[in-house]
DNA sequence: TAGTGGTCTAGACCACAGC
DNA sequence: CTGTGGTCTAGACCACTAT
């Protein structure tokens, strides 16, 4: 093992302290001059650490003031697929999720075309609505193919999301995603607690694994309460 | 227009010359020694421009052999920032856009702000419908930074649209937009020709050139009509 | 070996926030 | 006013590459 350089030490030192809760969000973290003396360091070193942090969006530098622990963003990249639970985790607030359906069936001819099936195969059918803090935030009402995922039915999704699942089950080979902004319609209205007439961000999602489609999901998220971001 | 520290200057610099085929791909940029007397400035300033343009993936550096403009990187389908225009050409529809605003101001508080400006410098704005078969598709609420684009006021928009000039007037750096699902204030609701409750899908999107932030668009679109897509 | 980037120092001046 | 971060300097030593 090499020695790291100074400012990666300074770096992960700051780093695991804001894990481990040392210094919470938007709390101030000591200054450069400080730092720099308990590590021993000039302050541009610090500054260096401190700017990459910056960059990397951990803590937010306010010239004149000081430091601070960044405030968790509402975040979705939508190239990667992310485990909403861990989202909602990340931001330090509580994931709770219920089944509301788990059902198996033949397609239907829609569906048999949606998953570019030949025949119409087995499927399943779940229905989960997950909570952050106990607010309902979104609906996901998702198809399995049932030959990447037998045993999609045995899952307990209160200790694992059907996405986590299924990134287990088979390796992801592509995604297609379209987003629209939609009414919701009266049982998913209901399920996110919210009226008939307001927005919906509501995601459709199509997975491929070893060369089938593997699902298809729709995600609806209240207007009002959930946004995707991203950027590079 | 305050003017840049030093470090930036030199990464708009090397940016415009690969910008402008002064090197190529691959090409060797001249040592940060070299650099440091050209720019009149210590090699310590001239680090921190290439250890940035390195994280940006601009460049590539080996120690102890030089400083490489980086390949070309593809860019992910799902933060390309596409032209409407061709978008809905490409669908084999007549595009068309009429400019219902342009006008230059100093920027208020909250545009200060999110301009991350230090001073109250000079922004455009511009408020375009776009037609897809002369049915409104997208209303396009843009900001834009006076000295990024100083000719903004001068474009003829039903020729070119506003990002394809940005894009010309500055090589882009970054992008970071967000997606929402919202009801339109009424003057966006009737240059869409919709009612004020129905959803609209909204992407707020800001692009950064030469270190500053270029240009803010709010983009609306008619729930019923638009809807993003993408994949890999 | 000479030249490159990687890191670091011990100062410095400035703009800004908060008292 | 003091303390903060933002920037910059003119050196330095090191690890590495290329010749």
């Amino acid at each position: 093992m090499t020695t790291l350089p100074a400012y990666q030490n300074i770096k992960n030192h700051i780093l695991e302290a804001i894990h481990n809760g040392v210094w919470k969000e938007g709390e101030a973290i000591p200054a450069e001059m400080q730092l720099a003396e308990q590590f021993g360091v000039s302050r541009m070193t610090v500054n260096r650490a401190m700017r990459e942090l910056t960059a990397e969006q951990i803590v937010t530098r306010i010239q004149g003031s000081g430091t601070y622990v960044a405030q968790q963003k509402y975040q979705t990249t939508l190239v990667e697929i992310k485990s909403i639970a861990d989202e909602i985790r990340a931001r330090g607030h509580k994931h709770r999720s219920e089944l509301q359906q788990l059902s198996q069936s033949k397609a239907s001819d829609s569906l048999k075309a949606l998953f570019e099936l030949k025949t119409k195969s087995t499927l399943y059918h779940s229905l989960i609505v997950h909570f952050e803090n106990d607010i309902p935030i979104q609906v996901e009402d998702r198809r399995v193919n049932a030959a990447i995922a037998p045993d999609y039915l045995k899952q307990d999704f209160s200790r694992i999301t059907a996405n986590e699942y299924l990134m287990m089950a088979a390796p992801l080979q592509g995604v297609d995603y379209q987003i629209e902004a939609i009414t919701a319609p009266e049982h998913i209205a209901a399920l996110l607690h919210i009226s008939t007439h307001e927005p919906c961000l509501v995601l459709h999602r199509k997975t491929r694994s070893m060369g089938c489609v593997a699902s298809i999901a729709t995600m609806w998220h209240a207007g009002t309460r959930y946004r995707f971001s991203g950027g590079f």
